[in-house]
DNA sequence: CCCATCACGCGAACCGGTTCGACGACCGGA
DNA sequence: TCCGGTCGTCGAACCGGTTCGCGTGATGGG
């Protein structure tokens, strides 16, 4: 079922099928529809990979996700989920690639072997070797998330410090005096994860700013992780009042932790961080937090992507995020608790 | 940087550079170094479109997930990512489709276009056209669930009637009379979704044969929907103790309403189901359940459909899976409550 | 009436691999 | 010395599209 049936049975050349397929060259209205019928008789559609070889497009983009290959957060699948829509909507397809264990091989199947037209990079690394070795070949990519010198490539990113720093401001407005930063786990910080890293930066110099006493934490993705972690965090300085978090997957485990210590949401502790609003709302209370908009996020990504295939030459394009906090339910004011609070301030 | 270039370098035709790659003919070692020197100089890969062109196999795999579109659970996360990573093992790149809005205009993509060799299907209904299709074309498939009818054809899928009714009489052994059945949205109920439909079956089953007050409820795949879906159970019969439920997303949301009602798990209320491990952590108390073993469902669907693909005329494979009960914190015996329930049995 | 123009369609080359048949060199045995 | 068989390599055809240059018949203007 090739094209040379499908010109056959019409009686007209491969060329002319082609053309009328593609509308490239003007085709008669007569053989075009002659040429219809055959197709729609015989459910004929072309060859991807003959057609990709032939006009060097594959219609194809790869999403390469995380190095993290043992766990997903719910980000991650929104993420996905967006993207493969939104590229659907400008007809192409999505080849997932796991940079997990061999990051390399998998990068050079991509790349190398040209499955695909562009790519979309998940996960981002302040130091990235796969966007240094992107950029030096000038492939077209676009990060969800940016490097430490982000300024000449494409990327669709979120702003982490200045959404960990509003949080912060927030919980001093509110009144918090000593609070804790929940953050991913130490490998994905050792690692160079720019939203762990970024995070942790702002979460540090607004604590710094306003004078507050502030502990910072690694944790697990995974609720188990989360109330060990709270435990530390009390155990440590049991005056602790508030926390942010950039971990969604630990959130459950956050709230846990401290209802086993007894302490009341948002009545004797306040939660906020930065998560998307669909895992803030499974939580009770439901979480106060910077929406991380995910699927906006995916969208745009395909979006740059498109533009920059379409135009090779285009200069890079960036977006950067900072949605506002979403005043749930897990924060409030603070109260002195404990006997060492009351001389502060 | 294509093969005859290859060719050109080590001073041997393009038929002896691919032979030294394949291996499937031999080359004498002082050839087939002299060209994997010039590779190795040139950082060459072979173009995956024109090998796909030449033997007709494209090294890819489709994965068709949910014409749900709007909404992504955890469960489907696991699957997309061990379905990855089990196809990497096996030097198979995924393909993602969504069969979303438009599902034949992908699926015409991926079979009639020939992107895969092979495909997996998620969020299987008891009538699926999808499937009905594949099998009519012998094209080779594995689905994760199982239609009506699936006798011959390949699957790994959980037994969902087995575990609802298990969730039953478990519950009934703790004493439970009165209980409620929470599952997915009314919308995939109608469409056919087979996993809504035999939990349901196994639920009303089990509840009949135990000689239960059972209700059933349709419930959106989200944290508010899940809470609703609680006032709705409470109002309708205030005397109920206990729930089973399938929908990870709304779980969240059901811990709030049964806190907002003041119904305490699981001294007051009984909470269970069947819902994959990380999703049954992340509440509190955490949910006694069937735990989805996502991961090992989406290896199998890997590993039957790379069977399929070396044997084409392998007699079809299925696994059925029907994990235990995980005993956690969320059901306990029923007391009586409320003025109605001494008269009872 | 003749030639320039145009619309339409054809054939061939090409994309970059794989595979098959054939061929020359070299070997050992008769 | 001649012959048969292996081993290693080559050239050509093929996979199924796209694209370029050209030919042909119809059309129309001078």
């Amino acid at each position: 079922m090739n094209i040379g049936e499908i010109a056959k049975r019409a009686g007209v050349s491969r060329s002319t099928v082609s053309y009328a397929l593609s509308g490239k060259r003007p085709v008669s209205d007569e053989t075009r529809e002659k040429i219809q019928r055959v197709i729609d008789d015989l459910g004929y559609r072309p060859n991807a990979s003959a057609r990709a070889l032939a006009n060097g497009r594959t219609s194809t983009i790869g999403l390469v996700f995380p190095p993290a290959g043992d766990h997903y957060t719910g980000m991650q699948l929104d993420f996905i989920g967006s993207v493969v829509e939104a590229a659907a909507a400008y007809d192409y397809d999505v080849l997932l690639s796991p940079s997990g264990v061999d990051s390399d091989r998998s990068f050079q199947r991509l790349l190398g072997e040209r499955r695909v037209d562009g790519a979309i990079l998940m996960e981002i690394r302040l130091q990235d070797d796969r966007v240094d070795h992107l950029i030096a070949e000038n492939f077209p990519a676009v990060c969800i998330g940016r490097t430490a010198q982000p300024e000449g490539d494409w990327w669709v990113g979120l702003d982490h410090t200045a959404l960990a720093a509003a949080c912060v401001h927030y919980l001093a407005d509110l009144g918090h005096r000593r609070i804790a930063f929940v953050n991913r786990p130490e490998r994905l910080l050792r690692a160079g994860y720019e939203s762990a890293h970024r995070g942790l930066d702002g979460f540090t110099k607004a604590a710094a700013e306003r004078g507050l006493t502030a502990r910072t934490y690694d944790c697990g993705d995974d609720a188990p992780s989360g109330q060990a972690c709270v435990e530390r965090i009390l155990h440590d300085d049991p005056d602790t009042t508030a926390l942010v978090t950039l971990n969604e997957a630990a959130l459950g485990g956050l709230y846990r932790g401290l209802a086993h210590a007894g302490r009341h949401v948002p009545r004797d502790f306040s939660v906020t961080g930065v998560v998307a609003a669909r895992w803030a709302e499974t939580v009770t209370p439901q979480l106060t937090a910077a929406d991380v908009p995910a699927a906006q996020m995916g969208r745009l990504a395909v979006e740059l992507l498109v533009e920059r295939l379409d135009h090779p030459d285009a200069p890079p394009r960036q977006q950067l995020l900072a949605p506002p906090i979403s005043l749930r339910g897990s924060t409030g004011p603070a109260y002195a608790v404990g006997p060492a609070s009351p001389g502060s301030a």
